[in-house]
RNA sequence: AGAGAGGUGGCCGAGUGGUCGAAGGCGCACGCCUGGAAAGUGUGUAUACGCCAAAAGCGUAUCGAGGGUUCGAAUCCCUUCCUCUCUGCCA
């Protein structure tokens, strides 16, 4: 959520930078300024009503303690009448208020002056592209085929006890997922992140706290009996740990790190992309969450950037970082680098990673702040990122590492695994 | 799930109708003391919003949340959320 300050003193450039995005702020910021007026004004006379009502009730207290009480029970009738005012007014600001935050949660973030123009992932920059692209044997084949072939995944079972985008890994596949998730957590604590374990599930106050609710209401799983829902991502308890923190300056920053499963309902995707593991309902995660002083946080945001391509590089997979377009960032990002690894099996990119940069958007609605060296209260710069989806690291090194004797692990996940190869079960 | 207890500032904890934004302690900051440190000692130390060009200052709100009684509520009443203890169930 954008600050109504920052609106108020940059209306022109909020309303130029949000068209980055294809985005037509006009309107909603205008009525944002118009409902903060009239927020400001009601406050300004419920403070004076209260303030006068306030003294009157001192008055009274002293003269009913020297005994006179014609006099106390005059100003008791006057104060009924400031009650009346008070209250009408005291409704008008709530209302005020509330409307105002409706409007300023449909308003997203302001995109960072590096965004690049675009209305889609067309116009996403690419920054930097790594690694060899390996030439596959005759018979090369997608991650889904190959999953079946080796008894590594079974999407069939999972459809029997759940249903469809559940996978059950087995065998090598199981225990390929275990390695990857631990080491990925050794490699996010080597960089200095403190591990977390966190619940699987969150109230309500923490879907609002990341701008999940109440927009996106409909792609998590609410479990209903207890109005408790299923994380999306790790970054929902992760960073709601600091909801309603002031931190100190001296505490920053703070490095998170965590693996959890994440749950979509990925309501109305269909067709060939989200065949296999390109696009599931339950899926693995180890993300980054980084809490930052606002001068610090592009230099952490390209140190993350550094850290997940450390990562790719380990694991000899070839990617490419992009820098996501106005039209194609998230509605809470200023500033998003996304990581896609080569499929050759299936000749497309798939997006393996996201790193962004929330400055102050998240912060204002976790009330995160923390207390600068001059004293005052700030609100801190949140980033996070994927490090990594497990899926899609699977589906990479399935497809890329294939060579007729098997699927060759990457030698950094060997001591992780326990296995340098999966065996073709047609050697 | 049943019974009971409780939610007060960064933390602990007192406070049952007015002078309470709230004693006391811890912590923190600055100073004194010291060769330096510890101990001791003095002072200060909540947040949000609003008014003001800004600072100073002033106002308002906040003792889990919402509502009510009252001229006046941390304190009384109602609703609700949460936590803890015991019992039950259970990895």
């Amino acid at each position: 959520m954008l600050q109504i300050s920052q609106i108020r003193e940059q209306q022109a450039d909020c309303i130029k930078a949000l068209a980055k995005r294809g985005f037509d702020a006009s309107q909603a910021i205008e009525r944002a300024l118009q409902l903060d007026e009239q927020r400001r004004a009601t406050q300004a006379q419920l403070d004076e009503t209260l303030a006068q009502s306030n003294t009157f009730s001192k008055e009274i207290g002293q003269l009913f303690q020297k005994g006179e009480h014609q006099k106390a029970n005059l100003l008791k009738e006057k104060t009924t009448q400031l009650k009346t005012k008070a209250k009408d007014l005291q409704e008008q600001l709530n209302a005020a208020s509330q409307s105002l935050q409706e409007v300023l949660w449909t308003i997203p973030n302001l995109p960072h002056e590096l965004v690049p123009d675009g209305s889609s992932d067309q116009d996403n920059e690419v920054v930097l592209q790594e690694g060899t692209i390996p030439e596959l044997h005759q018979g090369a084949l997608p991650h889904w085929e190959l999953a079946k072939n080796y008894d590594l995944i079974d999407f069939e079972l999972g459809v029997k006890i759940t249903g469809a985008g559940f996978p059950v890994y087995k065998g090598y596949g199981a225990r390929l997922q275990r390695a990857l998730i631990a080491y990925f957590l050794d490699k996010n604590t080597q960089a200095g992140y403190t591990e977390y374990q966190v619940p699987h599930l969150v109230n309500e106050s923490s879907g609002f706290g990341t701008g999940q609710l109440p927009d996106k209401e409909g792609q998590m799983y609410h479990v209903t009996g207890d109005n408790l829902y299923l994380i999306p991502t790790a970054e929902v308890p992760v960073t709601n740990l600091f909801r309603d923190v002031l931190l100190n300056h001296s505490e920053l920053p703070v490095c998170c790190t965590g693996y959890t499963p994440c749950f979509r309902r990925e309501a109305g995707s269909y067709g060939a992309h989200v065949r296999g593991l390109n696009r599931l309902h339950q899926f693995d995660k180890v993300e980054i969450v980084r809490i930052e002083h606002p001068e610090n946080s592009y230099a952490a945001l390209d140190g993350m950037v550094k850290h997940v391509q450390e990562i790719l590089k380990d694991l000899e997979l070839p990617y490419r970082i992009l820098r996501l377009c106005g039209g194609d960032l998230g509605f809470t990002s200023a500033l998003t680098y996304d990581f896609e690894v080569f499929s050759t099996a299936q000749d497309r990119w798939l997006e393996i990673s996201s790193v962004s940069n929330f400055e102050t958007f998240q912060a204002n609605r976790l009330k995160l702040r923390f207390k600068d060296t001059d004293g005052s209260n700030k609100l801190a710069h949140t980033l996070n990122g994927s490090a990594l989806a497990l899926p899609r690291v699977m589906a990479g090194i399935l497809e890329n590492c294939q060579t007729p004797e098997g699927i060759k692990i990457p030698k950094a996940l060997v001591p992780y695994c326990g296995f340098d190869l999966i065996p073709s079960p047609d050697a």
